[in-house]
Order: C-alpha cells, then structure tokens, then sequence
RNA sequence: GCCCGGAUGGUGGAAUAGGUAGACACAAGGGACUUAAAAUCCCUCGGCCUGAUGGCUAUGCGGGUUCAACUCCCGCUCCGGGUACCA
C-alpha cells in the first residue's frame, strides 16, 4: 500500500474489477429479501450535470447500504429520451434527433461510469427503442377497449405565422418565441385518458404512503381538490330546459344574485345563436384562457348577460343568467350561483356589473356584515333566509341540502379539480399514438399484429412542423385489406416515464409487456428519488398508471413506490461583468479568483484575464448564468469519491446544496486523513481481532464506547432518517477521536483495527473506491477478500454501556451548571446533588424550590418560588 | 393569483417526540514544522460586557401557549418549487 492517497490511480481500477465481475448484476432469488432502488431517469440532452450527480449519489448511498444489509438490490439506470429539446437541438446542430439522442446517451454513460455508480447496466431502458414503445402502444389499445381513452377538442397554442402547435415553454409573454407573432388558441381533437376515474382512489392512496413526504402528499391532494357541495337545478322561464349548478355554498343560496356558466356551456351557445352580441362575446373570450395566475379583478372578470332567466327553487324569484370567462366548464356542471355577499370573486363581479349584493350571513359579532368593501366569506349565523334564518352555518347548509332534496331539485355531489390527462402532442419526437381513422371516419386501435407504430427516425425537419405529418404517405396504411389513415399525433413524454419502473423488471422481455414474475419480485419499488420539481405530474401519472397496470392484472400492488425522496437543486456562486451594451456577461465560477474579507464574505472577484467582476450571489446552475460546474472537470480534479462526499455531506438530501470549492478540498483531505490512517496501521505486524475477554481499560473501552455510538447513529441517519449529512459527520467526528487515539498494547491496534474495518464499511455507500481498495489494504491485499460482499458493521450494545448520565441543571429555565452522576441515581438524588453543587447552588439561595421538572437522564429544571 | 416548502454564526449546516442552540465541516485569524512554498499538525472563532470565573443576549419579523420554544399556535416579510404541452 502506497502511503499517499490518489484516487485517479484506484477509481478506474475498482471500476474495471466491478465491471469484469458484473458484481451489481441481479436476478430474482426466491427467499432473499429483495430491494428496488430506483433514481428517476435523466434526460440526454447531452451532459450529466450536478443535478443528476447528487440524485443518483443518493440511489447509489441507498443501493450499496442495502446490499450490505443482505438484500438483493435491483439498481437500474435508463434514459428518458423522448421530447422537445431533442427537436430544438437537432435542429440547431443540423442532425436528427434520433442520432443526437443515441450519442448524448453515449456521452452520459461514461460520465455515469466514472462516478462509480452501482447499476445493473444489462437493464438499461431508452424509451426511443420501438422495443420499449411498443409494449406503451400495446397498453393505450388496451386503455381504449376498455373506455379509459376518449377523443375530444381541446386547447392548443397556435402560431398563426409558422401554423404549427407550440409548447407552453415556447410562448414568451403571450408570443411565439420563433417568430414573436401573438399566439392565438385553438381547439384540436385530442387523446385523453381518464385520470379522473380514479381521482378517488388517487386522493386516498395517499394516505397509505407512509414513507412519501408531507409536502407531496399535499401538493397531490390539493391538485386532485376534491369538493363536497350539492348539484342545483333551476327551471328557465319560458324553456323546457333546465340549468344546474354546483355549489359548496348551499347556506348561501337565498344571497343569490344571478347564475352564471362557462362561454362553452351549451346554454351559452344555444342562446349565442339568437342574440349576435353574446355571440360576438363568446368568440372573442373563448379563446382566451382565464389568465391562472392573476389575481380575480374587475379586469380580469368578464361577463356578459344573456336573454335567459332562471327561476330560484325556495323562493321562486327570477335570476338572471350570465355568461362568464372565470367558469370552466369542466370543472362541476360548468355553471355556478353568484352569491356577492360572501364571495370575493362572485363580489368583484357583482361590482363590476352592478349586480345586487344581499348578504344572508351574520358576521361573528352577530350583526349584518359590511358588504360595500369586500365580501364576508366566514361562516356565520343565517339571516335574510327566510325559515332558515337564525339557524346557525352548520344546522341550516344541511336542511337547506334536505330541503332542495326533497323538492327533487337537489343532489349531493363531489367534484375533482384534477382533469383527464391530454396525451397527443402534435410534434414528431415522441411514441406515434396507436389510432387508426378507417374510411368511413370510425376510429379503431392499431391491431396488435401491427404493433409497434414505429416512428421513422431518418427524417428531414423542417423545424416547424412534424415531419411525420409532413410526410403524406406516412399516415397512409392498411387494416384487414382497407385503407386507414394513422394519427400523427405523439404520446405526451410522461406516458413514458409512467411505467417505465415496471419495465426494468424485465426489460428483454418479448411475450407481453411485463413478465408478471419478475414484475411481482421486484415490485413495489421500495426506494424512490428524484427532484421535487416532479411533486405533482409526474408522480401523479406514476401513481395512476401502477394501477393501470394493476387493474390490467399486470402487477399488484396499489402503489408503485413504498418510499420516496425529494432531492434539493445544486446552487453556486454566480459572477458576471458589464458589457459594452450594458448587458450582463456572465463568467464561469472556475474561472474566477475572489478575495475575501476576514469574515468570509466575497469582495473582489476578478476573471482569467483580470477583468473586475460583479458578483451576484448564489443561483441555480443554468446555462443563461453560465454556472454550471461540469462534473467531468471536477471527477478529473478529485476523483469521483470526493464529488460524491461532499455532496452527500454539504446539505440534507432535500435541501438545496450550495457547491463550493473549498468545501470539496474539506472532504479530500478528510479521505486523505483516513487512508493515512489506514496505511500506518498496516505498516506494522499484522494484528488479531479483539479479545473480548480482556477487560479494556478506561481509554480503551471510551474509544470502543464512541465506536458503537457512531454505528448506531450511522445506521439509523442512513436507514431511517435519510440523514447523510449527519451520518458522515458522525464518522467524521469519530475518526477524529480514533487519530488522536496512539496505540500501546497490542489490544490497542485490535481496537484501531475493529475501527477501521468499521468505519471503512459505513463509508463505504459514500465512497465505494477507496473503501474497496482500503479493505483490501488492511486484510493484506487478499484478493478474494472484497468489500462489495462485506456486511453492514453491528452495534455490541455491551460496548455501548456507561454508568454515569450528564445532568444539565437549569434553575428556572436557565441552565446553571451540568453534573455528572451515576445512572443508578433518582430524581431526588440529581436535585440533592444539584443544590450542593456551589455553581448551582448560588442561584438557589434564600429561596424555597416550588416545583422541579426532571427529563430522565437528561436534564432538570428547578422552579423557584 | 392559487397550492406546497424554506429562513439558525462570516458560510454550508446540527439540535431525531417541546428539554444544553451552533455537532461536523468550510472560510478567517494566530502558531508549529520548513531555506521557502505546498502539504500536514495545534490553537481561537455568534454578539455585547468581564482581568478571569462568569453574566447578559441571540434561531427572518410581530404576538401567543409552556416550568422550558429553532421546534407548537396566530399574524406578517422575503426566498424557492409547481401551476396540467420543459422534463
């Protein structure tokens, strides 16, 4: 063993005998405990970055503990290949997407290989592969046999100039970011799956996924919004037709003052056709989306009233009907009662038109409330309601309910705010829909037999428009000897990335889309992670199509994922200078000297050529701010060991993580610290294991004490609080204590080798190459002794007893002193000895104590009088 | 706008079920070793007061609950994520 540390001399090594070895390589083995591992799959667009490196630094920490504890681990790795960026990119570099996404994919993999990560690459998954595609095809004709799958118009962003359909991403303030033209709306026909079936089931799962975090649980049940109110229905004067609403208002309904329903509510259009001013209304709003993130405003709201009067079902007065841009028709029945008094967007609208605002609520001080400013949206006491008034909110909503019930005008009813998933995309890189148009306009799957649509990936891109739908004959095809016509269409991306996770199962498998085997060994996935930026779609699809697939028979459990982890976005420093336009030119952080004040902080920061920069604090790594750190450059620079450290140690896992240079040379010189640790050890005669049956002295049995402790940390920071930080810290803390601890007696190196046998296993998960080759080192380079089978390090609870407890003494709140007392010791016996203590004592003096509160072990508080 | 998070020394963070605020690092300052540099090692390190022992104060802001609050409750401020076609 060398005596210095050099990680570019072991890490190809290591990486090499994994490979030879195909150690990670795993199949199912009945009676071993198994264990999925799963980090959401990165996009190639062409370079890992940070963010990718700590989302699969933190797979690998959980896959390698995992396997020490014995499991069989399943740690794939694939490619979420299609999408947008792919078009852009081929476009800019003059190639095809295809080509550009197979050689991204080359590219990232070796930077992946570099960094060590534990996979079973014989499973990798590219989701472009008609081999992968094929079997979603197969899955959507399914969805549509049994009424999953519907068609049905919906809103596009359009440009007008370039006539093609743009992406959200690609509208900028309202303009096409080609072309700059206004981008208008229009409505397409397009594939939906019913998510909202089981909205029910979806809201409900959550509360089984103990293991999720609370911040996604709320974000979903939120999205889902789940309401309880009640369906109304009013006659219209004159009609035959009826209108219903939805309310979850109903202690409302004598404060109505009009009714009003989406601008595609068929009422609207039906009335739209007799009166050319609702007409004209209706066509300039209906294409214009409710602006989502303004607050409702007089401005914002917009209506218009119609020919039509409803009549209300307890008091019989006429209502007048409106026609409104804020009610989305399908959200409830598309139509609401608007009740000014006592809501604020019903109030601005109220206003806005001059419409009666009679309040039927009391205010908490029991008096009419002041409506003239605002609307009292509390829960109050009924008035103005007629036999209903005085009743309080709780009693009157429900016979109001019963009332409207009995009279046949009223349901109960719940409503979701989630809505059915819009799966067509009408761009080229993505997995062809599955539908066929036959000639007399019915619409059928793609039969089985002629699965997989492949997508041709030898195009000409025109780069706007699909070169598929370009293409005239492409569409064109035969079904049992008659011609059809192909949907163009594309799946949106998230349909790959929704079950994608079943699929690593068996990823060669030919029969069927899963080999429901291996699907029901490995599945659930028992560890999830990925960005918090996929909180909601992407783990709600996730979720849905598990069932999906659970209801197809295919697998079957609930919930595709037991335990899920969000990880934090990697943030650095951000420096940038003036330019001759003012512009701000921004400057790679390695390529930046800065000088700092005696606390730390940056007040000079210069560039390679000496130029004065700006420095503008800390901020996402984002190619616009020219600060993402490339991990290939610093993999180079420390060796994979030390990024994968520093990252696991600078930050809780869910929290964002600020990249810093010289944080990464603290995590070096701590492995530098640790291998010359090692390499004393084993410069000396080789060395037994501890004899248990010799007593350790009082040094010995400390040393030995602080041992246990940090397992027993490690092993519940890494095992049950996800809590990495705090878990190398720990061994940080104890390698200090073992490197001040110098050897006497022979028994003293069987502690240090016990030590270091253990602290070699806990790091190994963080540091895998340099605790291979360390453990090869301190067994004296046998080479069939390998860490990568090695086992977890067990806690002796005999080393971790004491007999004494540190005692914190407060007097009334405040900490007064600490004393160390024998653990055999009663809350009596800790406050006599705390009151004779002189420190404590002269804080005790003159007084009588009235109470004392006394934490076992731990701490007592005296309270005095 | 709406939904969900977050805020602790010069910095990243620790405090796990309401019980010692600042673990472990980084930066900075001082010192040892060295011809010198690098590397390594040792010491100091929230603020104010004190010769020292020690005292007071302090977890974004303003209130509250409690013997005890970074932690729980109410009201704000600022920052971040999502907002259904970026993934």
């Amino acid at each position: 063993m060398q005596n210095q540390y050099r990680p570019e001399e072991i890490e190809h090594y290591v990486q090499l005998v994994w490979e030879k070895n195909k150690t990670f390589q795993v199949q199912e083995e009945e009676g071993k405990e198994k264990f999925y591992c799963l980090s959401m799959p990165p996009y190639p667009s062409g370079h890992l970055h940070m963010g990718h490196v700590r989302n699969y630094t933190i797979g690998d920490v959980i896959a390698r503990y995992q396997r020490m504890k014995g499991k069989n681990v399943l740690h794939p790795m694939g490619w979420d290949a299609f999408g947008l960026p792919a078009e852009t990119a081929a476009i800019n570099n003059n190639t095809v997407p295809a080509s550009w996404t197979y050689s991204n994919i080359n590219y990232m993999k070796k930077q992946l290989k570099l960094l060590g990560f534990s996979y079973d690459w014989s499973r990798e998954l590219v989701t472009c592969n008609p081999e992968y595609y094929r079997w979603e095809q197969w899955f959507f004709t399914q969805l549509y046999d049994k009424g999953l799958v519907y068609k049905k118009l919906s809103f596009v962003n359009w440009c007008p100039t370039d006539k093609t359909v743009l992406a959200n991403e690609q509208v900028i303030d309202g303009c096409c970011w080609r072309c700059d033209t206004r981008v208008a709306l229009r409505k397409v026909p397009q594939w939906f799956i019913r998510i909202t079936s089981y909205a029910e089931e979806l809201l409900h799962g959550l509360d089984h996924l103990e293991f999720w975090p609370d911040q996604v649980k709320n974000m979903q049940r939120n999205w889902i919004g789940r309401s309880e109110g009640v369906e109304i229905t009013f006659p219209l004067v004159g009609y035959e037709n009826k209108i219903t609403i939805y309310t979850t208002r109903p202690d409302t309904i004598m404060g109505i003052s009009c009714l009003a329903i989406a601008l595609e509510h068929p009422l609207a259009v039906e009335s739209a056709v007799i009166n050319y001013p609702l007409c004209n209304f209706i066509c300039k709003y209906g294409y214009v989306k409710y602006p989502q993130n303004e607050k409702y405003n007089s401005e914002t709201i917009v209506g218009m009233s119609t020919d039509l009067w409803a009549i209300h079902p307890l008091t019989r007065e006429k209502l007048p009907i409106w026609v409104v841009n804020f009610i989305s028709l399908e959200y409830g029945t598309g139509g609401v009662m608007i009740v000014p008094a006592h809501d604020q967007r019903d109030w601005e609208f109220a206003n806005k038109y001059h419409l009666p605002i009679k309040s039927v609520l009391l205010a908490a001080d029991g008096t009419p409330p002041d409506v003239s400013r605002r609307a009292m949206t509390e829960r109050g006491t009924l008035f103005n309601s007629g036999e209903f008034s005085g009743l309080s909110n709780e009693v009157g909503s429900n016979l109001i309910i019963t009332t409207l019930i009995n009279k046949g005008v009223g349901k109960r009813a719940v409503h979701y705010r989630l809505r059915d998933w819009g799966v067509s995309r009408q761009r080229y890189w993505g997995a062809p829909i599955p539908m066929l148009t036959l000639e007399d306009g019915s619409i059928i799957p793609v039969p089985e037999t002629q699965l997989p649509v492949i997508l041709p990936e030898n195009v000409i891109l025109d780069g706007i428009n699909s070169p598929i739908k370009n293409d005239e004959n492409w569409g064109q095809t035969l079904v049992q000897g008659k011609r059809a016509v192909r949907e163009t269409d594309t799946f949106d991306t998230f349909i790959e990335s929704s079950w994608y996770y079943a699929r690593y199962t068996c990823p060669h498998y030919k029969k069927g889309i899963l080999d429901l085997s291996a699907a029901n060994y490995w599945l659930p996935i028992d560890q999830y992670i990925g960005g918090i930026e996929h909180a909601i779609l992407h783990l709600m699809y996730f979720r849905f199509y598990h069932k999906l697939l659970r209801d197809a028979g295919l697998v079957q459990t609930d919930e595709p994922a037991k335990r899920l982890l969000c990880q934090g976005m990697v943030l650095t420093d951000t420096f940038y200078y003036l330019g001759n336009n003012q512009e701000r030119v921004w400057i790679d952080p390695l390529h930046v000297t800065s000088k700092r004040d005696e606390k730390g902080r940056i007040i000079k920061a210069q560039d390679r050529v000496g130029r004065e920069l700006v420095y503008a604090g800390i901020s996402k790594m984002s190619k616009s701010k020219n600060n993402g750190i490339d991990p290939h450059i610093m993999i180079e620079k420390y060796g994979a060991d030390t990024i994968r450290l520093f990252i696991m140690f600078a930050a809780p896992a869910e929290l964002p993580l600020q990249w810093s240079n010289s944080g990464i040379e603290g995590c070096r010189r701590f492995l530098k610290r640790l291998w010359y640790l090692v390499y004393k050890h084993t410069q000396k005669e080789k060395i037994d294991f501890l004899d248990q049956q010799t007593p350790l002295n009082e040094v010995q049995s400390s040393l030995r004490r602080k041992l246990h402790q940090t397992i027993a940390k490690v092993t519940d920071d890494i095992d049950r609080r996800q809590s990495y930080n705090t878990a190398i810290a720990a061994i940080m803390k104890f390698l200090n204590h073992l490197s001040k601890f110098s050897p006497e007696y022979s028994q003293d190196r069987s502690l240090i080798q016990e030590s270091l046998l253990a602290v070699i296993r806990m790091l190994y998960p963080f540091t895998p190459h340099i605790c291979f080759v360390l453990w090869q080192a301190i067994h004296n380079f046998r080479k069939n002794i390998d860490i990568d089978h090695a086992e977890w390090p067990q806690v002796d609870k005999e080393a971790l007893k004491e007999n004494t407890w540190l005692i914190v003494v407060q007097v009334n709140g405040k900490v007064r002193g600490r004393l160390i007392i024998p653990n055999h010791f009663n809350e009596k016996q800790i406050h006599q000895q705390a009151s004779r203590d002189p420190q404590i004592s002269k804080y005790l003096k003159g007084l009588t104590i009235r109470r004392v509160f006394y934490v076992p072990g731990k701490l007592i508080n005296l309270i005095l009088s």
